[in-house]
DNA sequence: TTTGGTATAATTGTATACAATCATACCAAC
DNA sequence: GTTGGTATGATTGTATACAATTATACCAAA
């Protein structure tokens, strides 16, 4: 339902529940609130100008999402991201990425495909440049539209939701110099799924995720998160 | 409050959100509330003898479990749970119940694997008597054990949401006689583990979802999904 | 009949008030 | 000094009040 999508981010725009939501999921992976600190409803509120319910609905919220825990009658307390979970959230993405690339040989459109070209092409040319902003953009778009090409609301949804998670240190990863080395796997990937070689594409798609994970342990950007 | 006594009487084991929650989600799941049924916060609230707040964070969980839709200023409105979405969700954890037992292989305590014996030792026992309650609770403490096994906070969260998901499907499936056999394929995937042999683990657990969907297509058990 | 607009009702979004629970500090008894 | 208990304050849980938004009904104009 790309109109759920749409209307969510209508709610986090307008409404301030979603903007509480966001503003404390970007300071919990920003790494401002640090791990088992304690949010308490009235700061946040008073922070944010809003009351106490939207506070209390966007915890809710977070507790689903793992971001923080909420011990009845006591507080909420952030669940900092480890190395671990990164670790763990690499390895469960490989096996959904190659999942999701098998799915998309039998479901992807002619359109997505087209444009996934276009993204591997466009970000060839900014990764000889060094763009890196630019890189990272591409790279969501390309994740994206796999995972919407794969026909499968619930893989879609789980891994945009994983996507999002590592947000941050995926953008070291890219600014570390994986950039180009990633993009060309995106290639090899679309290529696999355009010739509807649906083993080819799973295997491909695996490997791409363990190969960004392994990059990140080579460059040690996953020390600051222990 | 005119029904106190029943407040009063669940107070003791959940909150009230946690309460609202739980029940409309079984009443989703349960196809009380059918897809696309517009849910009305004093509705809820009217009928479970409480006020609008519980009900309300209790939708905004809802939402992110994919249960309801939430469209600003307008409504919730229930996303029931449909045969494609079954099928993608067993796809999804035979993957994921595949790692999951290849990572308990480095990880299991020896009174995991204990009671995992107990456990495949006594639905052997109820499987013969036909004890399909049993046969339920048995199948939920396997997966528990596995899950908890793997020393992965993520796939384990993971894995027992989506457990829940499916939960009433699960039922019927076991009430069809695939019983036995599943608890067949339980000790095949304990052994694996207990050997420390990962890829067979793997491939067990891979496979023994697998089976457990193409039981149910055959049963005929996803029809009433559409 | 159709169209457009306005008033009204219904519903959700937010803020606040009140109740229940938990944390802390202090004091008395030993 | 330690223990236990109570009072006090802080914090969360729930209910309600109010504001904003949306849906509905009705009427007038074409």
């Amino acid at each position: 339902m790309e109109n759920r999508d749409l209307k969510q981010e209508v709610t986090d725009k307008y409404s301030l529940r979603g903007r509480v939501f966001n503003r404390i999921r970007e300071d919990i992976l920003n790494g401002k609130y640090k791990d088992h600190e304690e949010l308490k409803e009235v700061a946040i509120g008073n922070e944010l100008g809003v009351s106490r319910t939207p506070v209390r609905e966007a915890f809710r919220q977070l507790e689903l999402e793992g971001l923080i825990q909420i011990i009845p009658n006591k507080g909420a307390y952030v669940t900092g991201i480890k190395a671990k979970d990164i670790e763990d959230i690499y390895m469960i993405r490989s096996k959904l990425e190659g999942l999701c690339a098998r799915w998309a040989c039998d479901n992807i459109t002619d359109e997505q495909l087209e444009e996934m070209e276009e993204v591997i092409y466009l970000a060839e040319f900014h990764a000889a440049r060094g763009h890196m902003e630019q890189m990272a953009e591409l790279d969501n778009r390309f994740h994206t539209i796999l995972y919407e090409s794969c026909n499968s609301k619930m893989l879609e949804h789980l891994l945009k939701d994983y996507h999002q998670y590592v947000w941050r240190v995926r953008q070291q990863t890219l600014s570390s110099g994986r950039g180009a080395v990633s993009n060309v796997e995106h290639k090899y990937i679309m290529e696999a799924i355009r010739e509807k070689n649906p083993d080819k594409a799973e295997e491909l798609a695996n490997q791409h995720m363990v190969n960004a994970y392994e990059n990140m342990v080579d460059k040690g950007l996953l020390e600051m998160y222990d």
